[in-house]
DNA sequence: AATTTACCATACACTTGTGTATTGTCAAAC
DNA sequence: GTTTGACAATACACAAGTGTATGGTAAATT
């Protein structure tokens, strides 16, 4: 009855808050709500507390998001890395791989699309935060191309698709946030990777 | 030194306001700042005057919103169905007109392109808008194929490239917002289009 | 010339959000 | 078994925003 919950325990459902299980809730306020859903009281209710507790955690609101873009920022740059080396010797299988980490799916997968989609708003205001993610797809667009080079082997063909493609994902984030539709447009780019892109090549 | 506005000169500068100088104040407002920074006193002041004349022309916060976004998906169905005649004989020279037309270049259309942004930010809130965002994709969509399909005379190939270009423009709008690149991406895509994409077409 | 009409200013009431200060409480450490 | 410290509740002050009521003014009508 007393879950008496020891440090580095993620229970989240103990007696007493931790700091993350702050950020938790602001994540999900951020994904269904967008960044003004993100207020102190919102979250405490969201937790069962009052605003109170929200102060001894963090300075004030500022620190909260602060905290919450640093997070996302060091996850996506681990992700970026996980992805980075090959999880295949078949270069298009490698390609296909890096398509269905990227785009999204459901699940945690929606919940980060709807989180990177609001982050992009902010980002429209804040130049630290257009900054953070202009480098992160920096880093997307760089794994893009590396996986198209293995595959075609041609350059500037690899460069050109890779942000082509890039962009459509981006793109199908928010112009194709239907249901259903995250499915669809996987095939469909693994279709026109196999059947228009690639006439000319050969695997090195 | 009285202009003495008439009706249906959009002076913009006269000693009275109408209510669409509202409308103008509030889309740039929204274009750098975004849709909250759409608030009376800020409106009020950049055009000079106090509240009190706001709520002579709009009985609301709300109506100014929904004439505003009234406003814009006029304007959009209107250019698209100027862009569905073709004006060119040339299906290729059309397609690539379709393309600079959504593509935003600078000045208007940069406005245009950031307004459009912050409405898809509204429209994961706003199920009204989404839907409005949704018909007018649709159209654009719509648009794509057709000049596509002209082209290539293959019909899945052309819904399939239209899907993938649109969606890149989609993205393009935020993922690429850095200086000079409208003009990158742009001869980017007629670039992929020419030399990868239509290998085995011929117009018709 | 008088009056209406269109537009604007001013002042107030109300709401919602942050931040701060003070006090309360439960569990662990001593 | 006290005491301490991590966490939470309550109450208040403050700012920023909308909406409303009411009065003022200049131009257009008549």
């Amino acid at each position: 009855m007393k879950p008496a919950r020891k440090p580095g325990k993620p229970v989240a459902e103990s007696s007493r808050l931790t700091r993350d299980d702050w950020l938790d809730a602001a994540f999900r306020a951020v994904v269904d709500g967008g960044f003004d859903k993100v207020r102190v009281l919102l979250l405490a209710d969201a937790l069962g507390v009052t605003r109170g507790s929200f102060y001894w955690h963090f300075a004030d609101h500022a620190e909260l998001l602060s905290a919450l873009l640093a997070r996302w920022h060091a996850r996506e740059v681990a992700a970026n890395q996980a992805l980075a080396t090959p999880r295949s010797t078949d270069p298009r299988a490698d390609l296909e791989h890096l398509l269905e980490s990227v785009l999204a799916h459901a699940g945690a997968d929606l919940e980060n699309m709807r989180f990177e989609l609001a982050l992009r708003g902010l980002g429209r205001r804040d130049p630290a935060v257009a900054r953070m993610l202009a480098e992160v797809d920096a880093q997307r667009m760089a794994l893009f191309t590396e996986k198209f080079l293995r595959y075609t082997g041609d350059e500037t063909k690899s460069t050109e698709l890779a942000v082509l493609f890039y962009l459509a994902i981006v793109g199908s984030y928010q112009a194709l946030s239907r249901p259903k539709n995250p499915p669809q447009i996987k095939e469909l780019m693994q279709g026109i990777i196999a059947r228009y892109l690639i006439e000319q090549q050969g695997p090195r």
